[in-house]
DNA sequence: AACTTATTCAACCGCACGCAG
DNA sequence: TCTGCGTGCGGTTGAATAAGT
């Protein structure tokens, strides 16, 4: 889109050298990477692992900050990003989940394959909002902060309409914490109520919306048919849960893998099945977000199985919507 | 064709957190 | 406990591009 930026050399950063205290300016770049920028770094990166962002940029030869190079590996030259246009569900993904966890993309983003926070982010300000918006309403999408922490009453939406009061949630459970990588047990302790299989609670085609008391859209509708342009059909009813309440997140540890075959593991939601090939694929080497070890070689972003995914996401609440 | 306005998105900035010394 | 460093996150900016007039 842009084209890069030859000449931007700032001086930002002042060092101390050897020779007394002499102030000696270090260059570093600024704006946008050119080519040969992008082609030092993923070169540095497949050699030599990821490490410390400052030792890369120092060591690649770039004049730019690790902050930088960080920056540029994960939104743009990371091999497993995902580009080209949101798909459906996606879109129906990032909403949903943008309902639950707000504006912590970098959540979002850590169930989404191949995504960035930061494209998530761009995708949900410049489309999904005015989108949302433009359906009429101004009420879907408070943030978690926003919640109304005096309400622990619960409503959720039941198949013709109807509301159903729950008591109060046993929240203490939850992982509240902001990260989401260790909130892998949050489904036994919660008793699970993000199950879509505890259809005594949750009615599957309804959002409900934990972060306040605020309808939420019907997702009810095929995926492939008309995305967000039915979103001004508000579910009225809604479910609230008080304060943060963090998804438990796909990627959960930093152990290393691979791409063998019949990876398995005991908290079954941590992994993806690829049913078609018969790998499992742990989701953080999928994700690659918050990994620090980038393995991906043989993964092909865009070839994801989302039926896969989502069929073995247990934990993540209202995957609801219908798959192709 | 020229100009204006809107949109997109890469990148920066500041802050918070964790960790080591 | 304090401090500095590295990292990660979310908000914001601003240039390039598209669309409209």
């Amino acid at each position: 889109m842009r084209k890069p930026e030859h000449n931007n050399v700032m001086m930002v950063k002042d060092k101390v050298n050897n020779n007394g205290g002499a102030i000696m300016k270090a260059k570093l770049r600024k704006g946008l990477w050119s080519p040969e920028e992008d082609e030092k770094l993923m070169n540095y990166m497949v050699t030599n692992g990821q490490g410390c962002w400052s030792d890369i940029a120092r060591n690649a030869g770039l004049q730019r900050c690790g902050k930088s190079c960080r920056l540029r590996w994960i939104n743009y030259l990371r091999p497993d990003l995902k580009r080209g246009a949101f798909s459906p569900q996606e879109e129906h993904l990032i909403i949903h989940l943008h309902s639950i966890l707000g504006n912590r993309w970098s959540q979002i983003a850590a169930r989404l394959p191949g995504r960035t926070d930061n494209e998530i982010k761009n995708f949900w300000n410049s489309t999904i909002k005015k989108r949302l918006k433009n359906a009429g309403n101004t009420t879907t999408s408070s943030s978690p902060n926003n919640s109304d922490s005096s309400d622990h009453q619960l409503k959720a939406s039941v198949g013709g309409g109807g509301t159903v009061f729950m008591q109060e949630y046993e929240v203490g459970g939850v992982c509240m914490d902001s990260s989401s990588s260790s909130c892998s047990s949050m489904a036994t302790q919660f008793g699970n109520p993000f199950n879509p299989n505890h259809q005594h609670h949750f009615n599957n085609n309804n959002i409900f919306d934990v972060n306040g008391v605020v309808p939420m859209f019907n997702l009810q509708h095929e995926v492939g048919g008309g995305v967000l342009g039915d979103y001004g059909e508000m579910e009225p009813y809604v479910m609230a849960l008080e304060n943060d309440l963090s998804v438990p997140g796909l990627e959960v540890n930093n152990t290393t893998s691979n791409f063998d075959n019949n990876i398995t593991s005991v908290n079954d939601s941590h992994y993806i099945n690829n049913n078609d090939n018969n790998q499992s694929i742990k989701v953080e080497e999928l994700v690659g977000a918050a990994g620090n070890h980038w393995q991906g070689e043989t993964f092909k972003m865009g070839e994801l199985d989302w039926e896969g995914l989502l069929a073995n996401v247990s934990s993540l609440p209202y995957l609801d919507f219908h798959l192709e």
